[in-house]
RNA sequence: GGGGAGUUGCCCGAGUGGUCAAAGGGGACGGGCUGUAAACCCGUUGCGUUAUCGCUUCGAAGGUUCAAAUCCUUCACUCCCCA
């Protein structure tokens, strides 16, 4: 079976590893490992572990595993960890405050869910599913001591994170320091050859690299990706930054996060999160440098691009001319949601309320005193208003909020 | 075990008895300009049956006072120094 394999060469390889990565430690170990799996006609263990606390994956998260993607399409064995025991712990790296800890269930029922949308980007079927709880819940204290002897504190305190976190006086509490031997016995276990993760995982990614040694393997290749860039253009991606463009999203809301990105990060975007190829890659870069062409245009293919990948092409065009309609034409969308109104008569602000549009009647009283409602294009400006429901009427708060009210 | 500091609105942070629904900044939201970009301008940012009026907020619970985010007591959590 797995002699069958026939591996591209290692240039071929390595261009296509390179792409985006942010670091690979070391570079030529990865050379090697590569060259000897071709030689030898077995794949590399790739390993790529998954924090399942949040359960909606986004672009974010597609950088690293698009990665994996990539090892696959060489080749090589993907194997992905759900850590639902690693969960309970929480991932310290790149926090400033302890995680709030996750239930076994949760964890466990996160990470199919994870699976399940991280399959859009991955082949399904040739990818290796393992639970870590399978075997760090069945380590015992004994031998959890034993792996913390491994590791000393001053080393554990290195990482920026926790430099921070202890120079600032917020506390850190023991277990933390646990994670990253956690996570490193995940690679003994699974004898991965290469680690991805991002690069807030450097060091837990290191520390794999040190607890494999001690058990006598050779150690995994790290490579790190870029965090990207969220469509506010400051913090990362993230759910809780609300500047995510997630991959279960609609064609409508991936297109129209698309265009809200700032104009630099076109070809970030381009370059970590879509299938263009390197080539193609270059001509992007090329367009974005030419002072006659507008921008806009190149991230409008973007969008298109990213609806493309995650829905289909009829839906990016599709999701392009509806955004056109709303927000150049100043239109009504096609497909705006319905909710029958019972009353025939309503005060706006809790025809506002009733329609959560917004969370209380304050803050719908501040919409219409500041222009951001209006009823069939037509603004309301006093919050004292009633409204006798039309059948079809529809109502427009903010940008791009709109819903039809049905009697 | 001993000593000290702290916990304020989404976040940071000012406020040490009334003039505090609480300065300032960030973020967010609405409007304008535009390409749902950037930059910029204006406005809003506890809740409320409709408001120069009421109600609820300053870690939690009690108490002092005409009046508390501000004083006292207890509890919880955090940090620092010493051992």
């Amino acid at each position: 079976m797995s002699n069958e394999i026939i591996f591209p060469s290692l240039n071929e390889q390595m261009d296509l590893i390179r792409r985006g990565t942010s670091e690979i430690i070391p570079e030529e170990e990865l050379e090697k490992k590569i060259s000897n799996a071709i030689e030898k006609k077995t794949p590399l263990n790739i390993k790529l572990g998954c924090d399942p606390t949040r359960p909606d994956l986004h672009l974010g998260h597609s950088v690293v595993l698009r990665k994996l993607a990539q090892f696959q399409e060489l080749g090589h064995q993907a194997i992905l960890i759900i850590g639902d025991f690693t969960g309970m712990i929480g991932d310290p790296s790149g926090r400033n405050a302890t995680r709030p800890p996750l239930t076994f269930e949760e964890a466990r029922k996160n990470g199919e869910s994870y699976f399940v949308q991280a399959s859009k980007i991955l082949n399904k079927d040739k990818t290796k599913i393992v639970h870590n709880s399978d075997w760090l819940g069945k380590m015992n204290f004994q031998q959890v001591i034993e792996l913390a002897s491994k590791y000393t504190v001053a080393r554990m305190l290195e990482r920026d994170d926790f430099t921070k976190r202890y120079k600032s006086n917020t506390p850190i509490s023991m277990h933390e320091l646990l994670y990253p031997l956690a996570q490193a016995m995940d690679s003994v276990v699974i004898k991965s050859d290469v680690e991805l993760g991002g690069t807030d995982q450097k060091f837990n990614l290191l520390v794999g690299r040190d607890i494999q040694r001690e058990h006598g393997m050779e150690p995994q290749v790290i490579l790190t990706m870029p965090l990207l860039v969220g469509t506010d253009g400051v913090e990362k991606m993230s759910k809780s930054y609300d500047n995510y463009i997630g991959i279960d999203d609609s064609p409508k809301d991936i297109y129209g996060r698309t265009l809200s990105v700032p104009d630099d990060l076109i070809f970030i975007y381009y370059e970590l999160a879509t299938n263009v190829s390197n080539e193609e890659l270059k001509n992007i870069k090329a367009e974005l440098e030419d002072d006659t062409k507008n921008p806009r245009d190149i991230k409008r293919a973007l969008a298109r691009k990213l609806v493309e990948m995650y829905h289909s092409k009829d839906a990016a065009m599709n999701a392009e001319q509806e955004f056109d309609k709303i927000f150049i034409k100043k239109g009504v969308p096609d497909d705006l949601p319905e909710m029958k109104i019972d009353d025939s008569e309503i005060n706006i602000l809790d025809l506002i309320n009733l329609v959560n549009f917004a969370p209380t009647k304050s803050e719908a009283r501040r919409l219409v005193l500041q222009g951001g409602v209006s009823i069939n294009d037509k603004k309301i400006t006093d919050f004292k208003s009633n409204i006798s429901i039309d059948d079809g009427m529809i109502l427009k708060v903010g940008k791009r909020k709109f819903i039809k009210l049905i009697k």
